[in-house]
Formats: C-alpha cells, sequence, structure tokens
DNA sequence: GCACCGGTAGGACATTTGTCACGGGTGGGC
DNA sequence: GCCCACCCGTGACAAATGTCCTACCGGTGC
C-alpha cells in the first residue's frame, strides 16, 4: 500500500480527492490537512510515501511545506497539485525537492498515476509547462524589490509601504520603479499582474 | 433518478464530483460541461432536473448561464457551486434564480444532500453568508463605473480605458473617483479589491 | 584590490492620478 | 411637469506616482 498524506485547504476538493484515492487499492490516505504548517508534524507520526500539497494554504505554502519535508522527512516524495501552473512555482518547487507538479486540470486518474511514478522514482511534469517555467526564465526581482511589488499589489501607498517595511520612501520608489521596468510595464498593477502571473511573488 | 448536469471548468473537480455524485445511488450525472456558453444548449438536450454550476466559467459566469436556464428551461433547479463567497454573488445568484449556493468549502455531502433539498423545492444557503449578504448591501457602483473600476483593476491607465470604452479621459477620471469614494478606500487598487471581495464586479 | 550587485537613501522632475465644481443630456417615476 | 439617477463632458488643482541621477555601504567573486 502506498502511504499518502494529503494538504489542501479546500473542503469539497479534499475530501473528493481523499476518496476517490481510497478508492485505489493500492492507495491509502493515511492523513490530511487543511493548512501549510501542519504538513510537517503530521507528516512525522503519519510516515506517508508520497505527500500530495496544494500551494495556496494558509499557514504555510505547499512549497515552504514541500520544503520542510524535504529535511524532516527525506524519505517522502513531495507530489505538487495546484490550481495555477505558473513557471515560478514550478522552479520552486523543484528547487524545494518535489518530485512532481501537476496541475488541477487533466482527469483524476492522471493523479493516482503520477503517484505511482513519483513512488517509482521518476518525475512527473507537464511537459508544455516544463517547457513554459525554462523560457520564462528565474524571476529577475530581488528580494527587496519583490516585497514592495507584493505590498504595492494590494492596494498600499508608497507611504504605507515605507512604514510597513520600515524603509524611506525614497527607497520605495525605486524599487517599486525597478519593478517596473524589469517586468517590462507600465505601472505598479501591470507590474503586479505579471509577477503573479510568473509566479514571482 | 435525479438527473444532474454538472459544469465546471477546472478538470480535476469536475471528474471527481461526477465520480462521486454518480456514486449515490439516487442521482445521476447526465451531462458535464466546461464552459457557462455550453449549459444552456447541452441542458436543452439534456433535460436535467438540476444543474450545478460553478461561477467562474470561460465562456459565460455560472451566474448568466443560471438566467439563461431560467428563460430556457424553467423546471430545471440551479444549484450555485462556487469557490468563493462572495456577498454580492449570493444576491445576483438569486436574482438570477437560483435555488441554492454552495461554497467549494465543507464536505462533500453536502451536496448531494442540497441536491436532493433543491429538488424537493427548499432553497439551500448557507445562513453565515447570507447575513454577510445582507448587511453588506447591494453594489453601490452603477454599470459604467463598474466598468471603469474592472478595467482599471487589471492596469489599464486612465488613456487605456477611456480609448477601449469610448469615453473622455476626464469622464473616466470621475467615474474612477466615484467608485473609489462609494467602496471608501484611497485609491484604485483598493477599490478594486473590496469590489471582488464583495463580488461586485 | 577591484569590480559588481544588492540594499538603502536623497533630490529633481515629468506624468499620472484623484478631487472638486460645474455643465448638459436622457429617461423613469410620481 | 418635475425630480432624480445616471450618463457624459470640461477645467483646474493637489497629491501620488514613476524616472533618473547620485551616493554610500557590505558582501562576493576573481
Amino acid at each position: 500500500m502506498i502511504r499518502v498524506l494529503l494538504a489542501e485547504d479546500q473542503g469539497m476538493m479534499r475530501s473528493a480527492l481523499a476518496l476517490l484515492l481510497d478508492l485505489e487499492d493500492d492507495i491509502e490516505v493515511v492523513a490530511t490537512v487543511t493548512r501549510g504548517d501542519e504538513v510537517v508534524p503530521v507528516a512525522l507520526t503519519a510516515r506517508p510515501d508520497v505527500a500530495l500539497l496544494d500551494i495556496e494554504m494558509p499557514g504555510a505554502s505547499g512549497l515552504e511545506a514541500a520544503a520542510g519535508l524535504r529535511d524532516g522527512l527525506p524519505g517522502c516524495r513531495v507530489l505538487i497539485l495546484t490550481t495555477f501552473g505558473r513557471p515560478g512555482y514550478l522552479r520552486r518547487a523543484m528547487e524545494a525537492g518535489a518530485a512532481g507538479f501537476l496541475v488541477k486540470d487533466g482527469p483524476v486518474e492522471e493523479l493516482a498515476a503520477a503517484i505511482r511514478r513519483v513512488l517509482a522514482g521518476e518525475k512527473v511534469i507537464d511537459p508544455a509547462l516544463a517547457a513554459a517555467a525554462l523560457s520564462t526564465g528565474a524571476s529577475p526581482l530581488t528580494d527587496r524589490e519583490r516585497d514592495v511589488l507584493a505590498a504595492a499589489a494590494d492596494g498600499a501607498t508608497i507611504s504605507d509601504i515605507s512604514r510597513r517595511l520600515h524603509l524611506s520612501e525614497s527607497t520605495v520608489r525605486n524599487y517599486l520603479s525597478a519593478a517596473i521596468g524589469k517586468t517590462g510595464t507600465r505601472n505598479r498593477i501591470e507590474a503586479a499582474h505579471t509577477a503573479r502571473h510568473n509566479g514571482w511573488l
């Protein structure tokens, strides 16, 4: 039996996946969690062979959880399952030691198949997505530029950001300008859009 | 047997729900579609008793599809199933003649139960959500304000919007200013956030 | 040692954005 | 007929935003 840990915050998706996976006779869902920060502690006692992680979760992202698992439970394979096939997500998933990356499109049968394949040591990645990740390249944003852009993306003004990040207003303007330039856009809103689209936020 | 039409664009969710519903012995999924604009045509031949509609779909939203069904196939009950419990969504769903409104949290068992209840003529609505919808109130935005804010939300500048909507730049500024005022926010980004959060876009 | 990059900051400047006061037009409700 | 809401527009003004240049500091790589 393949022991699976399932991390997914959306209730209906979580229970549907758990039910479907349990229908497979070689797969057993040994634990389900709803928050990213519960993944590692629960995995340490449940000892899954494969962890199926959503990315967008409260507490911690699936990518952070993947990195935590690599350190805390190295034998456990990580399979990322996400709504958004953003190039940056795939890149970061691989850097966090994930063995596979699936998007929540495509049929459910893919899922069980992917679980068996990562357990056999294979890497499971959508080829089209891999190509997109390679062509898009790594994020051009520095850490600070990312922070500032993320803050600006939810409506903060320059002075809000400067207070929130303990920077001078001039510095914030410089970072924002740099982020806009590097993303090839015309203002902070477009910059935030393309950064999000590419998984750079 | 309860005949169900399932409209959901996300592949894994769609097939998972279809499978789970078919496991119930009094429910039969007679059609699945992936786009909002396929709902009515398919329903006219498949003749479902209940239509289970996602809101965010390509082609047309589930809310538009619900209105189409009310006109084209009045006997069919509509059950909206969505990720976001936005007050405005619930309000618009009811106005479009929906019999129920479920969020994709909570267990899958709720789903089959809700289907049976709407077929029995009941309205199925999360009480907490109903309270939020009532307290938030209807959208204060006029049609034009909504259009302009929506355009601004994805990075368009004033002159972009004026060209896209065939308005003068001054007019666009006035509408944006009005939208910012009515949402009680400080700039277009915050205005877009709260409008989206409340389901006004 | 030196070049380079990232973080931080200031100043000057043009552009964009947001506000306000005002006007006109249209259509619906009482 | 009158009022009101919505549509569309102008002009002026203040505030925020975006760009560019300069500068200093610490670390990293050669």
